[in-house]
DNA sequence: AATCACCCTATCCCGAAGGATAGGCTTCGC
DNA sequence: GCGAAGCCTATCCTTCGGGATAGGGTGATT
């Protein structure tokens, strides 16, 4: 029997999540809530044929707990479910090893087909899902203020920004006033606020 | 015959969301993906006996959607569906009218008792389920250090923060050097990007 | 060749942010 | 009553953020 382990920290969307998965006779389908618990239930029933685990749910930290979940997993295939993925995070799990990656803006029967393909050992990677709310921005700011807006998230001075770029400080005000005019931010944080609210960061 | 309409951006939560509910025998399940395909369902079939919405969907804009979904199904229990709802954001939906809300941490077992209720008229409100998160950050900011916290969050200057609570700017800038240290940010927009990670606002 | 878009730099200015220090004010528990 | 803790205000100072203006440079498109 095939065995399929779905982790989520929403209890709603991940029984619900079994219950249909189940129903559609893809396998057996065990749940858990966090890293720990998947983690543990690997060591207690072995391995499981396929893994998808909630990239929001404690105990990931980022990757880190999608690496611990592969190495746990013996080499069987393990994929990420998230409501907002990246393009860039996505591509950094495929090198850490993922099978793939489901987006929660997948259609359910799509779920199926992608839940049989990677246990059949293929890589589910709809890039071209993803990579739409990205280019709709995209477009907006250029690369330069982008970089001086992860700067500005990661709560860096214009000094500090301007070094990690080698940049004069007064060009990295230039970038500040203009991206924060396009995201129609009053200042730096209301800037980084809405970017993180679009995603862009 | 019960019609419920369950709307929500991702795909896989709403279909898997819905299929459930049908199969527990709780009534017809209509879906949406956003506030504008929430109207015109309502609009070109009636109201429904309950309608469950996505708090972070396209459309719904805060609060502002929840009040247009209400006033358009004519009286009938209107619900907010979420990952992530703060006990502020509970108690505003409510008085907005809701008939209460699902947090996506809740047992699917418990989802059709929550559902049923509503349907009946009952306000289900499970309060106890989302402090629990908050109070364990509560400890370390205090209740000024979160107006604050909330000002900055939202671009606003010192000056603008002193004048909505009514306070002088240096205290402000006070509250705002404690609570940095508190949080270990480095200035205003790191701490508004930490806060943001810990869902403090 | 001309134009456009983006990028970088410079100088000057003002207001905001951030920090140090010092004090007054309630409210709570002892 | 007393101290402790949290909150508020004040003054002073330095740095940073934000904006205006004025350039020069690239590369691609026309």
């Amino acid at each position: 029997m095939t065995r399929i382990l779905v982790a989520d920290d929403h209890d709603l969307v991940r029984d619900t999540l079994a219950a249909y998965l189940e129903a559609e006779g893809v396998g057996e389908v065990c749940v858990g809530s966090d890293v720990a618990e998947t983690l543990a239930l690997i060591g207690t029933s072995g391995p499981f044929d396929l893994a998808l685990l909630d990239y929001n749910m404690p105990g990931m930290d980022g990757l880190a707990g999608l690496t611990r979940v592969i190495e746990a997993n013996g080499g069987r295939p393990v994929a990420l479910i998230s409501g907002s993925i990246s393009i860039e995070l996505a591509e950094q799990a495929l090198e850490a090893g993922a099978a793939g990656f489901v987006p929660k803006t997948l259609g359910s029967k799509s779920l199926v087909a992608a839940v049989r393909c990677m246990i059949g050992g293929e890589i589910f990677a709809p890039l071209t899902l993803i990579p739409k709310p990205t280019t709709a921005e995209e477009g907006l700011l250029s690369a330069r203020e982008l970089d001086v807006l992860r700067g500005i998230g990661a709560g860096k001075s214009n000094k500090e920004i301007a070094r990690d770029h080698d940049l004069q400080e007064v060009t990295v005000k230039l970038h500040v006033k203009t991206m924060s005019r396009k995201l129609g931010a009053k200042n730096r944080t209301h800037a980084a606020m809405i970017a993180r609210d679009r995603k862009l960061i």
